[in-house]
DNA sequence: CACTGATACTAAACCGGTTTTGTAAGTGAG
DNA sequence: CTCACTTACAAAACCGGTTTAGTATCAGTG
């Protein structure tokens, strides 16, 4: 073959001006608004960019018109564990069904060198959503410098940050009260994340929120959090296995484990089914997210269901108000979840009768 | 409060040169390679950047650097399809794994005004990578002419389209050998998407592959592709469902679903539990992915085992050698797989022992 | 026929960084 | 003391688009 191009340099809007005899100007307003030319014009300079394969840079518009067209997903963690939860890659299909809406794509950011706030310093982004984080204000400082939009998922509702949660104390309440009604008193519960136990009075965060549900329920059957055996573990499968295994070796005789997460409490019964227990018989478990495999575990998981897909919706879509300099209608969005009866909760009072 | 800034502009690289009394470029230097300028210089920018609130634009920045610090996973459809598949989200975090090694991001590009051309055209991306789709010479083209790098996953692997794929054909062939062992003759087969009939000769589509090893091994009973029922399937748990209540109503008495995806073969489970059929008993299923949730639903799933993250960790690894310029091993990347028998395909033969 | 307004275009400024080129001052060697 | 080299900075070009401001032409109007 003659190629006789050692450059492969892509034509620029400039080359194509030059070579259709029409100005920067033109070319532009033939792709985004062919109306200000005329059709001749417009004709030649769509045949010359076909002829010499030009596509504008997108990154070029996108600069000079100072938008990104992407909103950014703020991972707490590596993507590995952030989204090895089918509880939060529902929270991501629901932010993705607004951004093709409105013709944006969606960035997943991790942290960058191991550090969030570099993530938000480079992220190139419109816009972002965060989730499973207590958002420091290091990362609000940050995207507040940079003008960026952004909205909280499970996240602390304070003044600063828009959000969307169910009530969690109230959902957590429900749980651990449906637990405490079928008779366990031996009980485990399953937190989420490191700072499960910090609670910062002014905002407390999701894992805070949970367990002061737990605790109000608890206390009404005269017991506190002392005296239930506590776990903390990262949302994945495996560590919910871990976890399970760990419990059959603590050797406390526990009845139940209430868990942070449905896929933690899937990881336990997988771990004890391997381990020859008998679920709920022999141990009993509770979730919180009503993932899909809840229903097809067996046995079946009592849970809360909270509408994960929609989360992500509203999240995403109050975003897109707030890029758009339109006012949200509230600022921390609540939704409704649902408590879910199941099979997984042995019921320790009926036995007895 | 007193504030008197109507216009909320944030600062540029030239405020902070102007307020500090230095250039833009010694600026540009106390970000980037302090090393160029004085001590003193360097902290006297920096604290003026930080009196003025001044984060460098990442926008203008990778413009100016021409790059954009993230690759893309294009998507053949919206993302709500797209990824709900536990498979799908394997493979992401694969190649999620890779970006944050090289600290990038991972945009999610699903197409643009209904258009995947439309979206590869405007995507902001250093390199693209896509699965499960007929990649067509007007992606391609498009790709070339913006000079994007591109891997493939589990898609045509032809001398053009570096590729990541297992033998899909021999999968295939392995897991219906497997149905036909068992005694099963009345099958029927669920495919994937809308093109698994097209068996184009030069760059058979993965339906078709896998289709040419169900037919193989229907061959060597005397069996072809017309003794058997075909359903086609969009691989999520929904479709799945829906798909296994059709066969039911098919009255066909089919003995074997051979699915081509787990999540739909698990659809069927659920659908016919719920119709209060025994499985594999009454109706046997075979799946392909083997997805977490294949070991845990009941019966366990019948299928075949192939390395998601690791498709897309390569796949992601072998795009990051292209971006940087580095000559790739093989522009076909081939993986094993593992067939793994479980307890939903029933034996016929055994039980007329 | 002069004036108005619309049409079809161009030149130049602009987006906010990086990089090349240039220069003045300081340093060390011969 | 002079020359060569380094250091520390600034000016200007550059990345590839969009947009503002401006100009020439032409049609329509009173």
């Amino acid at each position: 073959m003659a190629e006789h191009t050692t450059k492969v340099k892509r034509p620029t809007i400039k080359d194509i001006a030059r070579e259709s005899g029409y100005s920067k100007t033109a070319v532009s307003f033939a792709f985004n608004d062919p109306s200000r030319i005329s059709k001749k014009a417009c004709e030649q300079i769509l045949s010359t960019a076909e002829k010499l394969g030009y596509i504008p840079d997108p990154m070029a518009r996108n600069f000079s018109l100072r938008r990104h067209l992407s909103i950014g997903f703020l991972l707490p963690q590596e993507i590995q564990y952030s989204l090895n939860n089918p509880y939060t890659q529902q929270v991501l299909l629901g932010i993705g069904s607004v951004c093709e809406k409105f013709g944006y794509t969606l960035t997943l950011i991790p942290p960058l060198n191991e550090s969030v706030t570099e993530a938000v310093r480079n992220a190139a982004v419109d816009g972002l959503i965060t989730m499973g984080m207590q958002v420091d204000m290091d990362i609000v400082s940050v995207m507040q410098t940079r003008h960026l939009s952004y909205v909280t998922i499970d996240g602390t509702a304070d003044k600063q940050m828009p959000s969307v949660n169910i009530n969690d104390e109230e959902a957590s309440y429900e749980i651990m009260k449906t637990v405490l009604q079928a008779g366990h008193r031996q009980l485990c519960i399953i937190g989420l994340g490191k700072d499960v136990f910090a609670e910062n009075a002014t905002s407390p965060s999701l894992p805070s929120r949970r367990l002061a549900g737990y605790r109000r329920a608890l206390e009404e059957v005269n017991l506190s959090l002392d005296d239930v055996t506590m776990l903390v573990c990262e949302p994945t499968l495996e560590e919910g296995k871990k976890k399970g295994n760990e419990i059959l070796a603590l050797d406390k005789n526990i009845t139940c484990v209430v868990a942070m997460s449905d896929i933690v409490a899937i990881g336990c019964i997988l771990s004890w089914s391997e381990a020859g227990k008998k679920i709920p018989q022999d141990i009993s478990i509770a979730g919180f997210d009503n993932i899909d495999e809840a229903s097809f575990i067996t046995p079946k998981l009592t849970t809360i269901d909270q509408p994960a897909h929609e989360k992500g919706r509203l999240a995403a879509q109050a975003l897109f108000q707030m890029i758009n300099k339109a006012p949200l209608e509230s600022v921390h969005i609540e939704i409704p979840y649902t408590l879910i009866k199941r099979d997984s909760v042995f019921d320790l009072t009926s036995q007895q009768l």
